[in-house]
DNA sequence: ACCACTTTGTCCTATGGTCAAACAAAACCG
DNA sequence: CGGTTTTGTTTGACCATAGGACAAAGTGGT
């Protein structure tokens, strides 16, 4: 022996029947519309037997309900309708520079309750903004009907996490640095939900992969740039965020676009993040670092030179960077979220010309740049997802 | 319905059977030395009634093979030792710009018969040089030892190629486009023996993933760096080439180190090829573009400046380029081959001090610069490793 | 030389999951 | 109101693994 690691698990019978309860609640979730039994053996290829039988189980233990029939005129006896159990739900919470937030998703993607609350946690001390936090989960806690079970929590931040040790090891944009978050929530929390720790532009590209658990959305491979004080990323590849082999991928802000650029915190040079980052372009347009992205835009539309100049910088940045990663990682889409998303209808045309030439297969596909959703605080929802997704890849656990 | 995609197939019992099949197979390939029945059964939790069924399937079926009783004195009944079995095999090919290469691996990894040519291939074209592999390929196979099954061919190209349909679309350093070798090689081999395309750095850095079919490489998460006539790259995680969305990932040749830097042949302007591809170095050097990586290290050993302006001038242009891959990708390591792999001794010390400066997460994992091997043609390997992957992955077509 | 001991490999039955086909139920249609 | 169509359920058969008993092939001690 002495073989370095152990090899994978064999699999047995009960192993069969774990994957298939999965396999039935993930397509039921997949749907557009509520299938029926029938409907889920039909698309799985298993017998009408055994998809009826599974299904029962996951609607016995809450996973799946079953909805109203809807008057269809069809012939044939007409199927009762297969719905995500509404009674399971995941809390999704998130720190920004600009925002807290506190939300609940159940599996079918509805939000059951949620609370924002804006400010200014530059240079906060972490336990005091994590306290405030905790009293916003509390109260939205307390929002959600009864009888709702939750599968688990998720925090969102802005930074470098350690998620197996539930760590936050450094958000510049905050000041924070080595924070354990679930000590301070704790309190707040019901006992024994621990918020599992992710990044930010990470979950917030999740809400793009899947639009609802389980479902998915319009992209299956983009690149997610997340504008926030500085530049945020994330790679998702076939529906799945890469987290690369630590968990700390998609830092696109950090991305080199001209080596004889300004210095960057981050001890580099030229860094995206000094072009198209928010108080980088504010300030390149001589403007208050607290101003929207749409005052950025009238200045521009208005013909203000530095405003324009800014955003000129800001597209050609973006340019070299996202170039670079879609030559290394072939992938077709750029999703910009954050101030870059609001802005993204005037750098699109430009980006996207520029992208064509340098990006080496756009003579075979010609890279697209998309705006994110307008939600405010995607990532609360992306944390929430992302606790959801392990009730769906392994429901086992969840049946009671 | 109306559903978009159709959902994954349920598992039934035959699908655990060839799970659990794969599942032994891989064991044997992975373990460092021979294991018995009861070792497979230990290390994949099955029970040894299982297990030694399912080995008594592989080895009726070739893939598995019992080897001879080694006489080490330990307590208890002796065990039989199992091997990957010999007579399976799969032809490597490869075309690069100065080199033709044919190759049959067999599934315990060793090389059972190849031929290298030498030659200068670049503007050639592509039906006569393909001819030429082919008759190169006809020779290797015969000298392959009779009974040895062949599980496929693979032919490794330096270019972007369309896997699925078998279309090599551009080579820009042969000069080729547009061309499917499947109809050239035909003649040369075998009824039935269709190769799979694939990228050149890809296959190549499949050799670094695994150093025999199934058996781990030394890293499991890396960046393969390809010195060419030009650069080119793959990623690597989890042990797997990471393909992208179409499969052509990892051009990390064209990510701009600097947008004021020389044109390139891509229409972008200073792509990491220019200043780290082997055309580039040399004649930055002041060489003949048919130099050895060695001359230029001579050179800039003994003083010559245009030798070690040009490394310094490569050695910069990777740290931003690559700096940039691992801030995307979270990866802790680069492998280099080709020229590049020739010239890590000297490019290693600086490079891995400019890594740790430009990437975010090195403070924590310091990223480290690692040289390929010394074979002319690891592609070739590659492509046959590529090829026995798929038994590996599913045996159950390959028992007869 | 012999016997206990240990480990490997095999045989047999039980369990539990899916499949296939028949059957019951609930609608529409003429 | 009966034929048709589709859904959902029931039943027995099949098959892969689990578990335990047993045979096989060595070592080590007396």
């Amino acid at each position: 022996m002495a073989d370095g690691e152990a090899a994978q698990q064999g699999a047995r019978q009960s192993t069969l029947r774990a994957s298939n309860l999965g396999l039935v609640l993930r397509t039921v979730c997949a749907a557009d519309r509520p299938p029926s039994r029938a409907d889920v053996a039909a698309r799985t290829g298993m017998t009408r037997a055994t998809a009826a039988r599974l299904v029962d189980a996951l609607v016995a233990g809450g996973l799946l309900a079953e909805g109203e029939r809807d008057p269809l005129p069809r012939r044939g006896r007409p199927g009762t309708p297969l719905l995500a159990g509404g009674r399971v739900a995941a809390l999704g919470l998130q720190v920004d520079a600009g925002l807290l937030a506190a939300r609940v998703l159940d599996l079918r993607g509805r939000v059951l309750a949620e609370r924002l609350e804006d400010g200014d946690w530059v240079g906060s001390e972490p336990g005091p903004t994590l306290e405030r936090l905790g009293r916003l989960a509390a109260t939205v806690l307390a929002g959600v009907p009864a009888g709702v079970r939750l599968a688990g929590a998720g925090l969102a931040l802005p930074g470098i996490v350690d998620a197996g040790r539930g760590v936050l090891l450094r958000a510049p944009n905050l000041g924070w640095h080595d924070v354990a978050p679930a000590a301070v929530l704790a309190p707040s929390l019901p006992a024994g939900l621990h918020p599992l720790l992710g990044n930010e532009a990470d979950l917030a590209a999740r809400t793009v992969a899947e639009t609802a658990p389980g479902r998915a959305g319009p992209h299956r491979d983009f690149l997610y740039v997340s504008g926030q004080i500085g530049v945020g990323g994330a790679v998702v590849l076939d529906g799945q965020v890469m987290r690369g082999s630590a968990g700390w991928a998609g830092e696109v802000g950090h991305v080199c676009v001209d080596p004889a650029g300004p210095a960057c915190r981050c001890g580099s040079t030229g860094c995206l993040e000094q072009y198209a980052g928010r108080h980088a372009l504010l300030a390149a347009a001589g403007l208050p670092r607290d101003a929207s992205p749409e005052v950025l835009l009238d200045n521009a539309a208005a013909g203000d030179p530095r405003a324009g100049a800014a955003l000129d910088g800001a597209r050609r940045a973006l340019a070299i960077a996202l170039a670079g990663v879609l030559n290394v990682l072939d992938i077709p889409t750029v999703v910009l979220g954050g101030h870059l998303g609001r802005l993204a209808a005037v750098l699109r045309p430009g980006l996207e010309d520029d992208l064509a030439v340098r990006v080496l297969s756009a003579r075979w596909r010609r890279p697209r740049i998309e705006a994110a959703g307008a939600d405010a605080a995607p990532a609360a929802t992306g944390a929430a997802l992302h606790t959801l997704a392990g009730v769906l890849a392994d429901p086992v656990g969840w049946l009671d």
